[in-house]
This record gives structure tokens, C-alpha cells and sequence, in this order.
DNA sequence: TACTAAACCAAACGCCTGTTAGCAAATTTG
DNA sequence: CAAATTTGCTAACAGGCGTTTGGTTTAGTA
């Protein structure tokens, strides 16, 4: 690993646990053992190191799903598989998750303007998945976009208590959270 | 309503739309049409307005979950209630909401202590409610703990795009959550 | 060994931060 | 009206901020 991304690794561990904005760099060169100035080596500046997890982030999350979308499968299989997608994405690294779904704002343009669209795109793809749900009579839901409010909301709290260590695996989150979302508490 | 009152107000806004840490009492004061220093005539500290900020809010969810607390209703009608006083709270007051929920961890010692028992205390009793459901057979789960955190985390996204303008009221979308979280999408 | 390139340090820069002090209006109260 | 209190301003403080600069050490290569 180049230092660069050692420098990312720990940066966005502080930036998780502290905020963006409540992490010097001088907290996080005493964190790699150097001096402030000496970053300034391998980065560009501050906001640099957030703009690559962030987008590094947003990148696994399309690839993941592109998986998902062009499947054969009925929309509650379909869900099923992007949820499980998601899922996977949010547990192999719940630093940077944090940081994409906490920090973001910090970006200024025009990188917070090509995140805001991202963030639609991909918001907009799972709804098309609901919608033909709706369609097929699956779903006995209408607002398709509370929905997906709701899927998001539930899933993007996971980096908050998950640890690599814990008994559940990504896969028995995904598979517990789909019957949870799909069939609900009293037919789980 | 006193300028203290409006101060703290003001720098609610601020803080949920640009973070504690990245809100300067200059900004602050700019938004009241003073200047910085004299905001110290009303508060003691910066961090002062946010713990009024935080444990208010937390009062306020303690305040609307012991009506429900002991109503004897089956467990399932209980977390209906209980789904819907959170939503009230969080519904009121967004920008407050979007700061107890995010802003949380700027506070430091010993109020941030006193802050994770009470939300310790506050989802423990959720955990009773799905652990009363679960005995009675009523709920098919068996992960009390997933369950409550799952359910927090679809409500606590909730200010992130709640309008009090919107179509949808408070109850309304409590009762929508409600819906969701018992039946699943495929029986709503 | 001699040369190169990457990694780092020490010091400083200009600016911004929360907060304080002393004083002056303005408003409220008796 | 007079006293007291609230509210505010100006100016400054001590320290922290991200970043730059110029020079030095370290590691790799021929």
C-alpha cells in the first residue's frame, strides 16, 4: 500500500469518528508518526483526500449494482439481490461508508454537484425496481419514492453498529433486512 | 421569544445545515445582524447552545414516549404508538432533530456520557416492546436488538427530507412507517 | 560508490477561531 | 425621573488552522 492511500486509510478513519471538520492535519500526521507539512508530499490538500473516498465509494456502489440491474428476476427477487449488493458495499468498509454517507457535505463545488447527481442516479435506479413491483402487483405499496427513502434509511445506519467481528455475516444482514423490509415484522 | 431563545434557534439552523464544528460564532452572529462578541452577553459557550440543543430534544422524545409506555395495548399496537410519538418529535422540529441526531458527538465530557445513557435508556425501552411482541408470538423476529436498531435508523432519516409544507402529516407518515415495518412491502 | 527520487522535517505564512474586557446605548423597572 | 438591567459594540487576545517553502534525510538503482 502507497503511503498516499495509507494517508487516505487513517484520514478517513478520523474523519468517521471526528467529523471532516474536527480533524487537523496535524491530528492526523501524529496519527501516521510524521509532520503536518510532510503530507503535503502525497496530497493535494485536505478536501483532496475526501473527494477520493467519497467518489471511491460512490464507484462501488454503481459497480455493485450494475450487477443487479439488468438480472431476470421478479422486482422483489430483484430487491432482494440489491439490497444484499448495498449491504455488501456498507460492511467491507464501514470508515469510508461513514465518511460517504456522513462527510459528504463538506465537499464544495463542483464535486458536491457531481455527488448530488450520483447520489439521484443511483436513488433513482432503485426505484424503477419498486415501481415495477408496483406495476406487477407485487408490492402493495404506492409511493415508491417513500419507499426508497425508507429501504436507504434502514440500510445507510449499518456502519454505524457493524463490526467485521460480530456473528452476523453481510449476507444474514442483507437476507434479515430483506424479510424485514419486505414482509414485515409480524410475517418475518 | 428571548434572544437567547433566538440565538439558539439560529445557530440550530446552522448547525444541521453546516455541521457544529463548521459553524463559526461569527457566522452565527451574522445571521442575528449582531456581532460575535455579543452573543456572549446571552450564552456561556459555544458548545452551551448545543447541549440546551440536545438534551432538549432528548426531553422531548422521553416526554412523548411515556404516554405510550404504559397504555396496555398488544405490543404491536404499542410500537404503532410508540412509531408515531417519535415521529411527532422528530416532525416538529427538524433542524433540532437533524442536530440531536448528528451533532451529538461535538458535545464532550460529562455531557456526552450523560447523553449515550439517555439514548441507551431511550432505545431499551423500544427493545422491551419488540421483546414483549416476540413472547406473545405476535412477532416472527427473534433479533430484538437488530429489530429496534433497524427501526431507528428508518425514522431517524426522517428530517433529512421531511417538509412541513409536504402532502404528507406527521401521522400520516406514521402511520406509513407503521405499515411498512410490521407488514413488509408485499402485505402492506 | 555516486546519483536520483521519494519522504520527511522545521519553521513560518496569513488567516480564522472562540472568547474576553471595557464601555456605551437602550430598555425595563421602581 | 432615576436606577438597574439588558443588550450591544469595538478591539483585542492567544491559540489553532491549512498550507508553503527550502533544505535534509532516507531508500532505491546503476
Amino acid at each position: 500500500m502507497s503511503r498516499k492511500e495509507q494517508i487516505d486509510q487513517v484520514a478517513t478513519s478520523l474523519f468517521k469518528s471526528r467529523g471532516f471538520a474536527a480533524t487537523t492535519m496535524r491530528d492526523l500526521a501524529l496519527e501516521l508518526g510524521i509532520e503536518a507539512g510532510s503530507l503535503y508530499s502525497h496530497i493535494k490538500s485536505k478536501e483532496d483526500i475526501l473527494q477520493r473516498v467519497c467518489f471511491k465509494m460512490a464507484d462501488e456502489f454503481n459497480a455493485a449494482f450494475d450487477e443487479v440491474k439488468n438480472q431476470d428476476v421478479p422486482p422483489s427477487e430483484k430487491l432482494r439481490l440489491a439490497i444484499a449488493a448495498h449491504v455488501r458495499v456498507l460492511t467491507k468498509n464501514p470508515p469510508a461508508a461513514g465518511v460517504f454517507l456522513n462527510e459528504w457535505r463538506h465537499l464544495s463545488e463542483p464535486s458536491l454537484g457531481k455527488f448530488h447527481e450520483m447520489r439521484f442516479q443511483y436513488e433513482e435506479s432503485l426505484r424503477d425496481i419498486v415501481r415495477a413491483g408496483i406495476a406487477t402487483g407485487e408490492f402493495k405499496v404506492t409511493d415508491e419514492k417513500f419507499v426508497v427513502l425508507t429501504l436507504l434509511s434502514s440500510l445507510n445506519w449499518l456502519h454505524m453498529w457493524y463490526k467485521p467481528e460480530g456473528k452476523m455475516s453481510p449476507d444474514d444482514i442483507a437476507e434479515f433486512l430483506s424479510n424485514l423490509l419486505l414482509n414485515g415484522l409480524k410475517n418475518f
